[in-house]
RNA sequence: GGGCCUGUAGCUCAGCUAGGUAGAGCAUCUGGCUUUUAACCAGGUGGCCAAGGGUUCGAAUCCCUUCAGGCCCGCCA
C-alpha cells in the first residue's frame, strides 16, 4: 500500500472532517524541504478524499514571527528591523505588501503550478482578527502549568519572568525586547530594552504573540487540526512536537493531530540544504527547472522518513526519464519492473490535476534539451517537431500545452543548472573561426553534394556521413568533429543524425559552402 | 547525551506498510549496429541482503543485540 493511503487509514479511524495542515515561517526563500511537506499533506488529502473521506487541507504562514537576524540575503539595512514581526517589515523588491509577502507569494504560485490547492491562513491576520485572543486568555490562566510543561519535557529552565506570551512594544515595533512585569486580567505591563513601558490589553488582538511551542498547539485546537507533517528537525525528543501535544490535551482539551516525519531533501554533492545559510534551493527554482508532475513523482515515490537526494545536473534527465517511464507501465505499454511498487498510486498522486484518460504524447526529455538549444521559442520548436514526424499533425491540445510546459523547465534546467558539457549553440549568424586541412574541406564539398540529393531524415544523414568518411578516407571521428566545428563550434555535440535533422538543411548546405571556399 | 535514517551486485539504489525462488540502472563481458553530448538493440557474468541471535513451515522483510556511516536536536521558531 501506498504511504499516504496507510496514513489516510489511520486518520480514517475517526469519522469526522479531517483538517490536513502544513505551514512555514515565510522569512526567506521558500526552500523544497516545504515542498515536500505540502506534498506530502496533499497526498494524504488526496487519499482521504479518494476513499470518500471529509478533508480540507490549509497552508498557515507563519507571518507574525519576528525576524530573527539579517539573513545573508539580506541588505544590511535590514538590521534595524531586527525582532518586527515579518509581516511589518517592508519587502525587500517593493512589489510586495510585505517582507513575508515577498516570499510567501511566490510559493504559493508555485503551488498551484503543482496543483495544491490549500486554504492559506496568514498568522499576522489571526492575531490582528482575535482569531487567537481566547488561546492567549487561556495560556496566561495556565501559565504556571504550561511553564512547568515546557520545562519538564524540554529540560530547558524558562526565566522568572516568563509569560507565554511575546509582547509587541507599541513604540520600536519589536516583539523580542519586551519583558512582562506585571500581569492581571487583561492588562499585561512591561518594558521594553528601547526604553519603553507601557501595557497591553490581551483582549485586543494583534498586541503580541504566543511564543512557538504554545501558538502551534493552540492553532490545532483552533483550526481543528487532524494531521500535521512536520520535518524531522522538530521531531525530536522534548522539541515542540513533544511540548505540543502535551499542551494541547491538558490545556486546550483537544487531542493531538496525526502526524509523519519527513526527512530532508539533500542536494546531490552540496548535502542538507539550509536557508539561513542562504545554501538553499529554493522550491520556486526546484519547480522551474523540473516539469511539476515529476517534481510530485519525486515525493510521492519515496517514503517520507527517507531523504531524497536531488541531482539538479544530469541526474534531472534520469528522473525525467524514470517518471515517463512509469507513466508507459501505468498506460500499460510497458511491463511493470519487480520493486515498482505501488505503481498506480505513485503515478496518480504525481498528477497536478486530474490523472489523464490517456498516455500523454511522449517526447525523450534528453531531446528536447536538444530542441531548446536549436530553437528559441516553443512555435519554433514545435515547427521542427512537425517538419521531422516527430509530434503527428492532429497533437492534441493538452499534449502540446504539456510539451509546451516541458520545454520551459528544460530551458530553464540548461541555462541555470545544466553542465556545460551538454550545452551548444548552433552558429546561426555567422561562421565560427576554424581552420580546416585539405582532406576536411574535399571530405565537406562532397557531403554537400551528397546531402543535396537526400530526404532529410536522421537516418539517411548519418548513413551519408559515414559514406563519404570512406570514400575520402578521412576517420569518421575527423568527420564528425568537423561538421561540429563548422555549425556549433565545438568538437563534440549531439548525435549527429538527429541533430543535423532538426536543423534546417539550406542553413546547413550554405555553412557548408561557406567554409569550403 | 538523546532521536531518526541508512547498510542489498564493482557503483547508485528498489524491494522492508501483504514474510513465500534476490531486482533495476550504470559499469563489465558476448553478439549486433558504419561508436557521437553518461549512444542504441539482444543476451551473459555478477549478491551468505553489515554481523549475531530470536519468532516462523518459511525472514532482506517482523523482534532483540552489536558494528559502521549520515543527519537532526540539546539557541529561536
Amino acid at each position: 500500500m501506498h504511504w499516504a493511503d496507510v496514513l489516510a487509514d489511520e486518520l480514517l479511524k475517526e469519522d469526522k472532517k479531517h483538517v490536513l495542515a502544513t505551514g512555514i515561517t515565510p522569512s526567506g526563500p521558500i526552500h523544497i524541504g516545504n515542498m515536500r511537506e505540502i506534498l506530502t499533506s496533499d497526498a494524504v488529502y488526496r487519499c482521504l478524499l479518494h476513499k470518500g473521506g471529509e478533508a480540507e487541507l490549509i497552508y498557515v504562514a507563519d507571518d507574525f514571527d519576528p525576524l530573527r537576524k539579517v539573513y545573508p540575503y539580506l541588505p544590511k539595512s535590514y538590521e534595524k528591523y531586527v525582532g518586527m514581526p515579518i509581516s511589518e517589515i517592508p519587502c525587500p523588491c517593493g512589489k510586495h505588501k510585505s517582507y513575508a509577502d515577498h516570499y510567501l507569494i511566490s510559493f504559493l504560485e508555485s503551488l498551484k503550478e503543482i496543483g495544491v490547492k490549500p486554504r492559506v491562513y496568514r498568522a499576522n491576520e489571526m492575531y490582528k482578527n482575535g482569531d487567537y485572543n481566547e488561546a492567549i486568555q487561556i495560556a496566561m490562566e495556565n501559565m504556571d502549568k504550561i511553564k512547568e510543561i515546557i520545562q519538564k519535557i524540554s529540560k530547558r529552565q524558562l526565566p522568572k519572568n516568563w509569560i507565554p506570551f511575546n509582547i509587541l512594544c507599541s513604540k520600536c515595533k519589536r516583539m523580542t525586547s519586551t519583558e512582562a512585569v506585571l500581569y492581571e486580567y487583561p492588562i499585561i505591563e512591561y518594558k521594553c530594552s528601547c526604553g519603553y513601558e507601557g501595557e497591553v490589553d490581551i483582549r485586543q488582538g494583534g498586541v503580541g504573540k504566543l511564543p512557538w511551542r504554545v501558538d502551534w498547539p493552540a492553532r490545532w485546537k483552533m483550526l481543528n487540526v487532524t494531521f500535521e507533517p512536520f520535518g524531522k528537525d522538530l521531531g525530536t525528543v522534548g522539541g515542540a512536537r513533544d511540548t505540543g501535544e502535551r499542551i494541547v490535551e491538558e490545556i486546550y482539551n483537544y487531542p493531538a493531530p496525526k502526524y509523519t516525519v519527513y526527512e530532508f531533501i539533500l542536494l546531490k554533492g552540496k548535502g542538507a540544504m539550509h536557508s539561513s545559510k542562504g545554501t538553499a534551493l529554493s522550491a520556486e527554482e526546484m519547480l522551474k527547472m523540473t516539469p511539476p508532475e515529476v517534481l510530485r513523482f519525486l515525493i510521492m515515490n519515496n517514503q517520507p522518513n527517507k531523504h531524497i537526494v536531488f541531482d539538479s545536473g544530469l541526474g534531472l534527465l534520469n528522473l525525467v526519464d524514470e517518471y515517463d517511464r512509469w507513466e508507459r507501465v501505468y498506460f500499460g505499454k510497458e511491463e511493470p519492473v519487480k520493486g515498482m511498487k505501488d505503481y498506480k498510486k505513485t503515478y496518480e498522486l504525481s498528477q497536478p490535476e486530474k490523472t489523464p484518460d490517456e498516455i500523454p504524447y511522449q517526447l525523450p526529455y534528453r531531446h528536447l534539451v536538444t530542441l531548446v538549444q536549436i530553437a528559441d521559442t516553443w512555435e519554433d520548436v514545435k515547427k521542427i517537431l512537425l517538419r521531422t514526424k516527430q509530434i503527428p499533425k492532429d497533437l492534441s491540445k493538452t499534449d502540446e500545452e504539456h510539451l509546451k510546459q516541458r520545454t520551459t523547465h528544460a530551458r530553464y534546467w540548461l541555462h541555470n543548472f545544466a553542465p556545460d558539457i551538454i550545452k551548444f549553440e548552433v552558429k546561426t549568424k555567422k561562421k565560427p573561426q576554424v581552420t580546416l586541412d585539405e582532406k576536411q574541406k574535399k571530405f565537406l564539398s562532397t557531403l554537400k553534394e551528397k546531402i543535396d540529393s537526400i530526404d532529410w531524415k536522421a537516418e539517411n544523414i548519418h548513413n551519408i556521413i559515414y559514406e563519404t568518411s570512406e570514400e575520402e578516407k578521412i576517420p569518421i571521428k575527423t568527420a564528425f568533429k568537423t561538421i561540429y566545428q563548422i555549425i556549433i563550434g565545438q568538437e563534440k555535440g549531439p548525435r549527429m543524425g538527429y541533430f543535423l535533422s532538426n536543423l534546417d538543411k539550406d542553413f546547413v548546405l550554405k555553412r557548408i559552402e561557406e567554409i569550403v571556399k
